[in-house]
DNA sequence: GGTATGATTGTTATAGTATAACATGTCAAG
DNA sequence: CTTGACATGTTATACTATAACAATCATACC
């Protein structure tokens, strides 16, 4: 099991129930903690820069430009050159800890690091909310698609954009 | 029936089948002519830039950058700044005539127009192939996926990187 | 034909995203 | 305490994309 509270938080639950209403504050915390854990089981760092960058992704279940996340890294006291906020995504996202929206160019926290996963997201467009949602059989029927005609995959990109469901009343 | 001609080419017939040796100039001529019917139909123009880049990207099932088109489009006589591509680019995109490969920031031409297809993509990392492959399924799975949580998908990104057939061999 | 109308293209300028290359600093192993 | 590997800071630049306006072209209508 992931997860070591009671299952009262449907974000840390259900990850891809980011659109319902939970304990946000808790699932961060929750998922900080297992980034520690992880990048100290492979003996690597993760160092100021890394973890507070993190943090900010985590703060929200939007995706974040790196640009944006450079803003908020300058205004305390970290370098405020590109490298610096694309060097520790590009950490975060070769560990496994943060996700690459290509539809948004932007960066998103994983929601459950750790856990083998080839996410899908869901991206709202009236929220600009961004959930990861359980994306093993679209995995299963692309590797099927792809093994048609020989196609071996490496990695692979899944988005969806629309309305998540509060969104949808809006509208 | 999309095609008029006998089986004899694989990239018409079996469009997921770009990595394999096909009748190209043959396969490309005929996305042609079927992108001049749509458009007829639909009252809309295929104007000559915007029949010329549907061309460029026909010449290749690799993806070109927008500026790639712009550079041999200005050589042509037509315009030469960004918007003169992205324009005729997002026509094609919106008409189905081609499509955004977001991994790459790139562009390539439909192989199959008119057909109803949400596409998913497999990208050759050695040889830079994009082949368009069946994804009824894969929709289907994300679909299933999404519906869990109550989203509604209004357009989807896939896309799959790794090898082709032939380069596996090469690897 | 003439002309109003909207669509298309051309052009200027600028915004936004990303990386190469090198200098400096830090930390842990030997 | 030095060496070497990794990490960060910094400069500069490359690449991708769009806003805004001007000029042109095509079409439908009078």
């Amino acid at each position: 099991m992931a997860h070591s509270h009671i299952d009262a938080c449907p974000g840390c639950e259900a990850p891809d129930l980011a659109f319902a209403a939970h304990d946000h504050a808790h699932c961060s915390a929750d998922a900080l903690a297992r980034a520690e854990a992880l990048v100290a089981e492979k003996g690597l760092r993760l160092t100021p820069v890394r973890r507070r960058v993190l943090e900010i992704l985590l703060e929200e279940h939007r995706a974040l430009g790196a640009y944006d996340v450079l803003t908020r890294l300058a205004a305390e006291g970290f370098g405020n050159q590109p490298p610096v906020a694309y060097r520790a995504l590009d950490f975060l996202e070769e560990q496994g800890l943060a996700h690459r929206i290509r539809r948004l160019n932007a960066f998103t926290a994983c929601m459950h690091p750790g856990e083998a996963h080839a996410p899908a997201f869901l991206i709202c467009r009236g929220c600009n909310v961004v959930a990861e949602a359980p994306a093993a059989p679209v995995m299963a029927a692309l590797q099927a698609a792809a093994g048609q005609s020989g196609f071996v995959i490496e990695r692979s990109t899944i988005e969806a954009l629309g309305l998540c469901p509060s969104c949808q009343v809006a509208a």
